[in-house]
DNA sequence: CCTGACTCA
DNA sequence: CATTTGAGTCAGG
């Protein structure tokens, strides 16, 4: 019901106070709370009953006295349990109104949805999902209201909706997450899924507490990579013009592909529908300048829109991650998505080659990304005029030169808050381990448990019997490493062919040698595919069940590897976090087999204590985690140690050796965040 | 194989 | 005319 009198508010609370779970959605001024939106009225639903308290409609009319917030809030603060859709959301701005998000469990029902859909499904969305759960009338009130919000323009801000319509839409979406929370808690009891719930429930709030503390941005750095990625993507911009002739719009494929074929260029690969494709794997095969300077346009593009425009200003960024967004239990970050900020620095010059060296390493360089990129061809870099190669010099490598102002690297822009050390956890080869660990292979067990072990190497030796010293011994390493990331990642042969840059038949062949030799790799995957083929589904480790078209049962060899690394992590990660509670350090980033920390100077005793954390498992191999500071930023990792309570590292070219002088030599200017007081427990 | 952001049509 | 949708491309694992 709307409660919209003192009396209604004080009968609705005291029946919402027996209650120790409440299932709760907010409809805010705007998306994002950690940024100035805040809520304009809570939905509440418990046992069957649900309210909705309207307190900032921008409507004149019957909104609650703004006092009465805190007193719902404190009401709130009784209960045990929140349980929500896509919960972090919420509790972002309920944190604001005063709830003690810390002290609560935290059930996700969109989380608890992924775990009882099968793989198929991505729409998870509420409405779309008590549709497909209950049928088009769950939904249609949803639909309806959604019109009725677009066609006022009320959609950037459901504060402008009055409350007679916002409410009874709120309601019914608590109503809907009610019941699929208890629909999703009966499947999952059924399908024995209650631990990895139980792992999600506080997987959720570890995540909260990350998103919430956000990562600091160097905003001169932002700024000055803005300037120079700006005037050097006119300066390709007029090369183009140059070359063609004429001006036209570069970031459209089909003006590309006329302009292309005024030069009586073809492309020599197709899209999907049969069409000339302009794609990077396309243009590394074009033996003109033209190809090359598009690709650098396009990435110079791609940077200031992607990675620059959108943290121009913020001096924390704050993503969000779903620990529902994928099928195979992976976590997936969103606005922005700091899972796929580029590795390599860029340089912003023209590149030159003068020595046979450095011809030949571009043209090592490009050899890999045609092979990579491009599909099954025979066109080798030695092929490329050299005016063509220069165009490709411009891609780096992870090293960035700090005192060269002629590259850049994005991940320079995420740098430690003061008086802490960003520390990077990245697990060596976790995928292989995790597919070497399914395969239960004691001879590579043993094999893993070696530091430092070459693993491709090894199977190369396994797999086609070849040592060292063999004449075509790097050809087989990379033969091996090509088919165990293929089999990972459930590729069929023709892929698979296309990868090795063989027919189908050779790839099979290889493919076959690699099962018969490896002991236990045939029989893991054919097993899997059988159980899928038999029942349609499959269970991980971690008692993740992924249902899977029978026909499919390559994905879920890809599913088991993949999503039980990921459980894993984030069973970590929830150590992690219990460990470093009531410090002042905290997780920062999460990049799927990485972990990315901020340790407070006081703290440096915790660092290595992170990675035992981190390395512990019941896996039967090993995980190896390599531990790196990150200084000045996320851009550059240097080994370390600890000495005397202080962290040690070396230099990496002519930059200063400690972080103190790294701050006093640093263009970052201290952090004034108003975003950062709102809701740290740690602030 | 698993993603998300941007751009164009 | 404004807004939504799908495809293509490319960044990460």
């Amino acid at each position: 019901m709307l409660v919209t009198t003192i009396e209604e508010f004080n009968t609705a609370t005291t029946h919402l106070s027996k209650y120790d779970e409440w299932v709760v959605d907010c409809e805010t001024n705007g998306l994002y709370a950690l940024q100035g939106n805040q809520l304009c009225g809570v939905g509440v639903g418990v046992d069957g009953a649900t309210y909705y308290f309207p307190f900032r409609h921008q409507t004149l009319d019957s909104n609650l006295d703004s006092d009465l917030l805190p007193k719902l809030m404190e009401v709130m603060n009784t209960c045990k349990t929140i349980v929500g859709y896509n919960i972090k959301f919420d509790l972002k701005f309920l944190e604001k109104e005063g709830l003690e998000v810390q002290d609560k469990d935290l059930v996700d029902v969109i989380v608890m949805v992924r775990l009882t859909e099968s793989t198929n499904v991505n729409a998870l969305n509420l409405t779309d999902t008590l549709i497909r759960r209950y049928g088009p009338d769950a939904g249609a009130y949803d639909i309806e209201t959604k019109q009725v919000l677009r066609k006022n323009k009320w959609t950037k801000d459901f504060s402008l909706c009055p409350p007679d319509i916002l409410g009874p839409y709120c309601e019914k979406d608590v109503a809907g997450t009610a019941r699929l929370y208890v629909d999703c808690k009966d499947k999952i009891i059924r399908s024995k899924q209650e631990k990895v719930w139980e792992l999600e429930v506080d997987l959720t709030k570890v995540l909260y507490s990350m998103e919430c503390a956000g990562v600091a941005v160097d905003n001169k750095y932002v700024e000055s990579s803005l300037g120079k990625l700006t005037k050097r993507s006119k300066e390709v911009l007029q090369n183009i013009y140059e070359i063609s002739g004429n001006e036209f719009n570069v970031a459209s494929v089909a003006q590309v592909g006329e302009v292309f074929t005024s030069l009586g260029i073809r492309s020599p690969q197709k899209t999907l529908k049969g069409r000339d494709s302009w794609s990077e794997g396309a243009l590394v095969q074009i033996n003109h300048p033209l190809a090359g300077w598009i690709r650098q346009y396009r990435t110079l593009a791609k940077l200031i829109s992607t990675y620059i425009e959108p943290y121009r200003g913020a001096s924390t960024m704050h993503t969000t991650y779903a620990n529902w967004g994928t099928v195979t239990g992976r976590l997936s970050s969103r606005e922005p998505n700091l899972q796929n900020i580029p590795r390599n620095h860029f340089k912003l010059h023209d590149v030159e080659f003068n020595t046979e060296a450095e011809v030949t390493e571009i043209q090592g360089r490009v050899d890999a990304i045609i092979a990579a990129k491009g599909q099954n061809t025979s066109i080798s870099a030695k092929s490329l005029r050299k005016d063509v190669l220069q165009v490709w010099g411009f891609v780096g490598d992870e090293s960035l030169d700090e005192t060269n102002d002629k590259q850049l690297a994005i991940r320079r822009m995420f740098k430690p808050r003061p008086d802490h050390y960003l520390v990077s956890y990245d697990y060596s080869q976790m995928e292989v381990r995790m597919f070497m660990n399914y395969i239960g292979n004691p001879d590579m067990l043993d094999l893993m448990k070696q530091e430092d072990v070459d693993f491709h190497g090894e199977a190369a030796k396994i797999a086609f019997k070849v040592d060292k010293d063999h004449a075509e011994y790097k050809f087989y390493r990379q033969l091996a490493k090509t088919i165990t990331f293929g089999v990972i990642y459930g590729i069929g042969k023709d892929k698979l062919a296309g990868q090795l840059n063989t027919s189908p038949k050779e790839a099979s062949k290889y493919k076959a040698e690699y099962f018969k030799n490896i002991t236990g790799s045939k029989k893991f995957f054919d097993s899997v595919v059988r159980m899928v083929e038999q029942r349609g589904w499959v269970k991980s480790k971690y008692n993740r069940v992924y249902k899977v078209d029978r026909d499919k049962g390559y994905k879920a060899v890809n599913y088991l590897i993949q999503g039980t690394s990921a459980d894993l992590l984030s069973e970590r990660m929830i150590e992690v976090s219990k460990f470093l509670s009531g410090t002042k350090s905290r997780m920062l980033l999460q990049v799927h087999d990485e972990i990315i920390c901020e340790i407070h100077k006081d703290d440096t005793l915790l660092i290595h204590k992170i990675r035992d954390i981190l390395q512990e498992n019941s896996l039967n191999i090993p995980l190896m985690v390599d531990m790196e500071l990150c200084e000045p930023s996320w851009a550059t990792k240097h080994d370390f140690e600890i000495a005397d309570g202080k962290v040690v590292f070396e230099k990496k070219s002519s930059l200063p050796a400690t972080v103190e002088e790294y701050l006093e030599w640093g263009d970052s200017p201290p952090i004034t965040d108003k975003e950062l007081v709102t809701s740290l427990d740690w602030s």
